[in-house]
Parts: C-alpha cells; sequence; structure tokens
DNA sequence: TCCTACAGACCGACCAGTCGGTCTGTCAAC
DNA sequence: GTTGACAGACCGACTGGTCGGTCTGTAGGA
C-alpha cells in the first residue's frame, strides 16, 4: 500500500544520500537561516519569500523546490530552530558557566546563560515570532504542535538531570525551569516598555534571585 | 504662538464637541473593538483594513477619515487599550479580590486576576501582538515608544500605592510587578508548548507560589 | 423662519505594489 | 535519458493608500 510507505515527516522533504543530498541539505539551511534572519529583523508580517529567497542569494524556484509552501518553510525553520537550542542547552555550552566557585553562582550563570545565549538572539527571536504566528494562523499551529510539545517534554527531561528541587519533587523542577522560559521569552516583549538595557538587567537579575534558590544543581 | 496652541496628541484625531463629535468618538471606539478583534483572532499579519472595516461594519471610507493610516489606526488601538487596563487595574476590580479572609489570599488572588481578566483576554493578546508588531516595525516602535514607556511608569506609580517590600524597598515592588507583568505575557506564548490549560495552570500557580511572599499589601 | 455656506462623517472605486503559489525551462550528474 | 537542483516568468488575490463624491448636521445672515 503506498500511503503507509512515507509516514508523515514535520517538516523537511526527504534526503537523499550522496553528494546531492548534501548540497540540497546545505541549500535548505541556508534558506531557514536566512528565515530567521528575516523573522528577526523584520518580524512574521514581513517575513515574505521574496526577501527570504534574496538574502539566502537564491532563486525563487529554488525555495518552492525545496519547500513547497511558505507553511512547510516555517514549519522547517522551526524545526531547526528547536534542534539547535536543545542541543546547545544540554551539552556544549555547560562548560561555560560550570567552572563558578560554588553552586549557587553556577545556578545563576545558568540563568543568565538562558537569557544571553538562547532567549536573546536572533534565534529566540525568531522561535518567538514563529510561535506567535503560530497563536492565530491555524494551519501554522496545527502543523508545529506535535514539535512543540515534544520539544517541551525532552527540555523537561533533560532539565531532571541538571537540576534538583530543594522544597519539592523533580516535577517541581520541570515547572521552574519551563517559569524560567516563559518569563525570559515574555522579556524579549517587555523591552519595549523599557529606556535602556540597564531597566531590562534589572528586572532579570530580580528574577534570577528570586527563582535561582528553588534550583539546585546535582 | 500657533504651534503651541495644539499639544501633540498621541493617536487619535482631535475630537469636535457636540454629537457630531460624540458620533466620531463613538466610530473610532467600533473601530479599534474591531481592530482588537481581528489582532486577537488573526494576529497582526492577518489584520487587514479590510477585515478592520467589515468587522466594524463601516466603510473603506470610514476608516481612512478616521486614521489617514494603519499605523495611526494601530497607535490609537494601543492608547485604548493601555488605557483600559490602567484604569480596571487600578479602580473597578480591587474590590473582587479584596474581600478575602487574609492579605496573603488577596495577593494570590490579585495575581490570578492579573492573568485571567487583564492578560488571558482579547484585549491581553491583541496588546501582546501589537507589541510584537512594533519590535520589527521601526516607525510603528516610534510612534509607540512614549505611549507604552509613560504607561509603565504610570503602572509603577500606581503598584506602589498598593504593595510594599517586605525585603526591600517600593523600587523592588515595581521590579517585582513587571516581573509578573513579563511573566504572565510570555504565558501568552508558552499556551503553544502545552497541551491544555491545567497545564497552563501548573505553572501559572508556581509562578504565583513564588513571588506572593514578596509582595505585601498596604 | 428660511436660505446659504460649510465642515465633518462616510462611501466605494481605483491605484500601484506585493503576496504566495504555479509552471515551464535549463543544466549538470548519474 | 531520467532525475533532481535551481532559475525566473507569470498569475490572481490582496495589500495599504488616494481620491472624488454624497449626505447630514450646524451656524450665520436676512
Amino acid at each position: 500500500m503506498a500511503h503507509a510507505a512515507q509516514i508523515e515527516k514535520s517538516a523537511s522533504p526527504s534526503t537523499a544520500p550522496g553528494p546531492k543530498g548534501q548540497q540540497a541539505d546545505k541549500t535548505r539551511r541556508a534558506i531557514c537561516d536566512a528565515a530567521i534572519g528575516c523573522l528577526d529583523e523584520m518580524g512574521y508580517a514581513d517575513t515574505s519569500l521574496a526577501r527570504i529567497q534574496e538574502r539566502a542569494g537564491l532563486s525563487r524556484g529554488a525555495l518552492t523546490h525545496h519547500f513547497p509552501t511558505k507553511e512547510a518553510l516555517i514549519a522547517a525553520t522551526l524545526d531547526m530552530l528547536l534542534g539547535r537550542s536543545v542541543m546547545t542547552g544540554k551539552r556544549v555550552e555547560r562548560a561555560a558557566w560550570s567552572k563558578l566557585p560554588d553552586k549557587d553562582a553556577q545556578v545563576r550563570a545558568h540563568l543568565k546563560w538562558l537569557w544571553e545565549r538562547l532567549v536573546r538572539t536572533p534565534e529566540g527571536r525568531a522561535l518567538m515570532e514563529i510561535l506567535m504566528a503560530a497563536r492565530t494562523d491555524k494551519a501554522l499551529g496545527k502543523r508545529t504542535a506535535k514539535s512543540l510539545i515534544d520539544w517541551d517534554a525532552r527540555m523537561g527531561a533533560a532539565i531532571v538531570d541538571v537540576y534538583e528541587s530543594p522544597d519539592i519533587d523533580d516535577a517541581d523542577v520541570v515547572t521552574l525551569w519551563a517559569i524560567c522560559r516563559v518569563f525570559m521569552r515574555g522579556m524579549l516583549v517587555h523591552e519595549r516598555f523599557t529606556r535602556n538595557r540597564a531597566e531590562e538587567t534589572v528586572i532579570v537579575d530580580r528574577f534570577i534571585e528570586l527563582i535561582a534558590p528553588h534550583l539546585k544543581l546535582r
């Protein structure tokens, strides 16, 4: 039966092996990177296929060849964004803040790192744009729902390896970490209410002071 | 001197007195209400003048008569949203949560009210859409900057009348209240990561537990 | 009291530009 | 010769903005 041969892949088209497929992957990454840049700099409303195409240095045909619709392109970009943030979040960067003298300082540094290296970045802002768009664009919302919920679950599972709760249990750690991400994402928007970065820093630092005592490194 | 006679009004056109002006105000409010509905339901990207016009039950010409550009319309809608949330926030609704037995419960009820009656509403979501749009739309950002910063200042001044700090000083209350708003706004987006409302409630309640001890009703 | 003059509310046709999507064409690799 | 990577012309739909026109309410002069 043909219909079962290809189980729906979340976003990116099938990738052939060999040099052809490698080139295709590279192009797809270039397209998604361009999309991230556009989303960050111009917002979802002004991120058109024409602009993505131009930024990626490709033709209109290349885009449609790799992604049949804009929705598919955005979904693939989202998957790329999620993939990156879980990867860097777990492995690569831990070294940066895990050399501090005491564990309390490490927790605070980790939270600061979450803000500065994961959320307040082009990737973080692009993710925010997609999340907002997915709220009202029903088709996009449906398409991305599974990726997002799965990512959230993976994030939850990963964070209990890093932290334990001095108050309650592991489930509370997952909740607290969700609170951190929610807050950081909210900060991206709060920028509009502040005069300068210093005012932002006060708020972020206060939040960290608030939540750090409830997180204990394993 | 003529140029000083009319101090720059932020968004809405001048309002003539008499029944003509009242009608105009009513129409403007209808337009902004329609804009809020569109922003909530379709997001900024899909909120076109045509859809606002249709929803308001007016003609295309009526919109352009009252607001020369889309930017002016959105700015006026923002001012209306800000005006509403500071008004209800301070006066009207306090009675609803100020009858509880002990003050701790009152604080928690107030925060829950902030979430359910101010942020997780069509108005709250519409505000979020405008804030996001203002991030990348430079012209809109510039136009709305003053309104937002002023509102933030008024909000800060208003909240120290309600709360005092058990830890530090009044400035800390302002920061903590900003954290609450930031978090709540972030929650609007976090919805996409959760399976159902119950998961959201766990996070919001935990946040309230986290911050309530640092807020003391006067 | 009537007439005239005018301002403002509102209408809808129209414009140039942009949108996402479709389609045909070219070319190199296998 | 078939296939996949890419190019670019093209389409209808829709965008925000402009503009001439209509209707109504108000004010001033006779």
